[in-house]
DNA sequence: ATGGCGACGCTCCGTCGA
């Protein structure tokens, strides 16, 4: 069973890599960020013709998040308590699979900045709210991923330059703090059960020359309900798309579950 | 040493992202 997710900075932009990724990968479920359109402008039948089932949130120009799957799917729309939020960041699927149902969550966290804006305070209600949430998937002992664009930076080890990232709402002090509240509850990061390595990035910005100075960040997780992470394989970070042409700013990150 | 991008839209600049 492989999961992926993946901020794709426009769906529409990034047609082309996505199918070849659906392809190439072809990932049981994939979850989708910032695919930045509405649902009516989603490239569905592209999608659906290799064989997934596409369920939406998006809205127009910003955010946006959408949930690939092979088999069949149940969706909700919004982060429950939190649905009023125009902005659309969160979709949660019931995945069938032959070993029974799979919980998936496709999430795009606030980015924070400039952290002495509302933007910031948002940032934290939404933490505030996806922890209060996934404490109450945990009771229901199925196995869970909630995967998607944090916007965090969980250590000094995720980051090429900590110190130059030291005030950025990603990497704040109170914002990880945040992050490993959610990960206490009893969720594992995928990729810290696999490897303590450093330098393993999932973002680097268009600017600069981030990519090519392998100046990135990884700010893009898969968190594993103990009934998921019992059945953890391995991880793998798509790093190769960032270097292909018209490239997101983020590569996908995927897990195997057995 | 500095700055260097890219997507979007009531589009040719301003806003946003990370």
């Amino acid at each position: 069973m492989r999961i992926a997710t993946w901020n794709v900075n426009s769906v529409r932009q990034r047609l082309e890599q996505l199918t070849a990724y659906l392809r190439e990968v072809a990932p049981d479920v994939l979850c989708l960020q910032e695919i930045k359109c509405e649902d009516a402008a989603f490239p569905r039948l592209e999608i659906e013709e290799l064989g997934y089932n596409v369920e939406t949130h998006g809205q127009k120009t910003f955010n946006g998040v959408a949930i690939l799957s092979k088999t069949p799917i149940e969706v909700v729309r919004g982060l429950p308590k939190f649905e009023h939020d125009p902005q659309a960041r969160y979709i949660e699927a019931v995945v069938s699979t032959d070993r029974g149902a799979l919980r998936v969550a496709s999430i795009y966290l606030p980015n924070g900045n400039p952290p002495e804006t509302e933007k910031y305070a948002y940032k934290l209600a939404f933490m505030d709210c996806l922890i209060a949430h996934a404490a109450s998937l945990l009771a229901l002992e199925e196995p869970v991923v909630l995967a998607g664009d944090y916007n965090v930076i969980p250590a000094a080890r995720d980051v090429h330059d900590p110190a130059a990232w030291a005030g950025d709402a990603l990497f704040l002090p109170q914002t990880r703090a945040k992050f490993q509240e959610l990960t206490n509850l009893g969720y594992t990061e995928a990729l810290r059960a696999t490897t303590d390595a450093a330098g393993l990035y999932t973002f680097w910005d268009y600017q600069a020359g981030a990519w090519q100075r392998n100046k990135g960040i990884r700010i893009d997780h898969l968190l594993l309900s103990p009934q998921a992470a019992d059945r953890l394989q391995s991880v793998t970070i798509d790093k190769n798309l960032r270097a292909g042409a018209k490239p997101s700013d983020h590569v996908p990150i995927r897990c195997e579950l057995e």
